[in-house]
DNA sequence: CGTCACTTTGAGGCTAGTCAACGGCGGTGG
DNA sequence: CCACCGCCGTTGACTAGCCTCAAAGTGACG
C-alpha cells in the first residue's frame, strides 16, 4: 500500500541539490556543505515492510542513513523476543545518531511502508566533518534536537497525553498541515512506541474522536481540535507550539 | 550531608590538565584540544541544594556546563507544578547538550548535593570547535551517548527492572567498584526520575534487601550480587556488563 | 528537645494491561 | 465470482501493578 511509486522513482545516484527532502544533513549549510555531503552518498537504497531489517542491534555502526521517502522505525528486541520500538523516523531524518558514541548500533531499524533511504559511510563522513565545521555543527544539532525529544517522551504520562502529544508532533512532522494525517503506521507499532497495548491506543483514540477533537477517515486522521489534544499534550513539553493557556509569545 | 570540602577547595581558575575529573570533554583529546577547552572555562561555580536553580527551562542556551563535583538534576514543571526529573549529572557529565539545538534550554538544573560546575560559554565552544575538530567529535559522541541512554530508558519496564537498571548505571557512572554506592540522590528524587512513586522506590529497595542483592548501609547501599540485578536490568539495555546469561564475548 | 525533611509501612483505588472473541478488509486460490 | 484465510482493528470483562492517601518512624540540626 502507500506509494510505491517513490520507490521506482530516482533510482539515480543522489543528488542533494535537487532532493526533495527539507531538513537533510546536507541541506542546511548553503554552502559547499551540501555538496560534500551529496558525494557522501552512495545509490539511494529501497527499504520494505516485512523485509530484513536495514540494520540490527549489536553490530558495529557503518552508516547513518537519512531517510528519503517512507518511515522507519527503529527498535530492540530483549531475551523474552518483546520488541520496543524506540522510534519512527520520517523524511529527513537522521537514523544511527544514537550509535556514533559507542560505535555500535544500539537499535535494529525496519520500514514501516515502503521506503527509501540514503546512506551516509560513517567513516567518510567523519572526514568530511573536518573539513566542513558547518556540517559538524548540524551534526551535533541533530542529535541534540533528537536527545530534547527522547528526554521529553521518557517521562511518566497518561495514555492520553502520549496520545496526544504523539499526533500532534506526528502531523508537525509529516508537515500534514493540510490536515489529513496519513498515519501508515500500524495502531500495534505506536502503542509498543508510546508503551500502550494496541487496545489503548484504540480506545483513546475512539475517545478523542467521541470528544470531536478528531475524525477518523478513510485515508487516516483529522485533527479538528488541537487545542485541546495541545491542552493534554502540554505536559509532554514537545514545544509542538503553544497550548490554549499560554497567551505570551 | 556529602562532601562539602570539594566545594570550598580549589575555587581558582580552571585548569583542565591538572583536573581530577576524567571523561570531561577536555580530557579525551590528550592533544592541544584540552588547553583550548581549558581556556574556555571560567571560575567553577558552586551550586547548592535548595539555592536557586543553576538554570531555568525556556531561556536561551548561553553555556554548557561541566560538572567537576556532586550531583546537578535536570528537571522540568508543568503547568499544575509537578516537577519531573530529566537526569542525574555527575563529575565528568555536560549539561545542556539537549539544548543546542533549539538553542532553549529544555530544563531546569538544581544541586542534589554540594556540588560545582564549570561553565563552556556556548559561543566561545563553537568558535573552539571550528578549529579544533577533535573537540567538535568528542561533543557529538557525548550528545550521543546521551541520547542512546536516554532512548533505552524510555521503555516501559516495571518498577523492579527500572531501580535495578538505576542502581547499577549509578555504580558504573560513580566509579564505585569498591563495594559503596554512595546514593545522595533523595529517593523522591529517584522515583520521579524513574516514574514511580518514592513509596514504590522505598519497597522495591527493601525487596532488592530481602532477596540478598543488596545491602543498605549508613552511608549508602552495597550491591551484593549485581548478577541478579542484572538479569532484571537486562530487558533496559544500557550495556551494564553483560547480563549472566550471556556467556559470549 | 523540638522541628523538619525524608523514609518506611499499610490500606485502598485506578489506570492500563491481559485475555478472549468478534468484525472488517485485502489477499489468494479454487 | 466467491470461499477461505490472515492481519489488523474493535470491544468487553477481568486482573495486576503501581499510585494515592494516611500515619508512624528515623535522623540531622538548631
Amino acid at each position: 500500500m502507500s506509494r510505491p511509486d517513490v520507490i521506482t522513482a530516482s533510482r539515480a545516484r543522489v543528488d542533494c541539490l535537487v532532493c526533495p527532502v527539507q531538513n537533510c544533513l546536507g541541506r542546511c549549510p548553503s554552502d559547499d556543505g551540501a555538496a560534500a555531503w551529496s558525494a557522501l552518498l552512495a545509490t539511494p537504497v529501497p527499504v520494505m515492510p516485512g523485509a530484513a531489517p536495514l540494520v540490527s542491534a549489536g553490530n558495529p555502526l557503518q552508516s547513518l542513513y537519512s531517510v528519503r521517502a517512507g518511515c522507519i522505525k527503529t527498535y530492540t528486541v530483549d531475551a523474552e523476543g518483546q520488541e520496543r520500538v524506540r522510534g519512527f523516523y520520517l523524511p529527513g531524518d537522521l537514523i544511527g545518531l544514537d550509535a556514533i558514541g559507542s560505535g555500535i548500533l544500539q537499535s535494529s531499524a525496519a520500514a514501516v511502508e515502503p521506503s527509501q533511504v540514503c546512506v551516509a559511510p560513517i567513516e567518510e563522513l567523519r572526514q568530511v566533518l573536518h573539513t566542513h565545521p558547518r556540517l559538524a555543527r548540524h551534526l551535533v544539532d541533530q542529535t541534540s534536537r533528537e536527545l530534547a525529544m527522547a528526554l521529553a517522551l521518557s517521562g511518566d504520562f497518561s495514555a492520553e497525553q502520549r496520545m496526544a502529544a504523539f499526533l500532534l508532533q506526528m502531523e508537525q512532522r509529516l508537515h500534514a498541515r493540510d490536515g489529513l494525517l496519513r498515519l501508515s503506521i500500524p495502531q500495534r507499532d505506536i502503542g509498543n512506541y508510546l508503551r500502550l497495548a494496541n487496545e489503548t491506543v484504540c480506545r483513546t483514540l475512539k475517545r478523542f474522536a467521541q470528544r470531536g477533537w478528531l475524525r477518523s477517515e478513510t485515508r487516516g486522521l483529522r485533527l479538528t481540535d488541537r487545542c485541546a489534544l495541545q491542552d493534554v499534550a502540554e505536559p509532554v513539553g514537545l514545544g509542538l507550539s503553544a497550548p490554549s493557556w499560554a497567551l505570551a509569545a
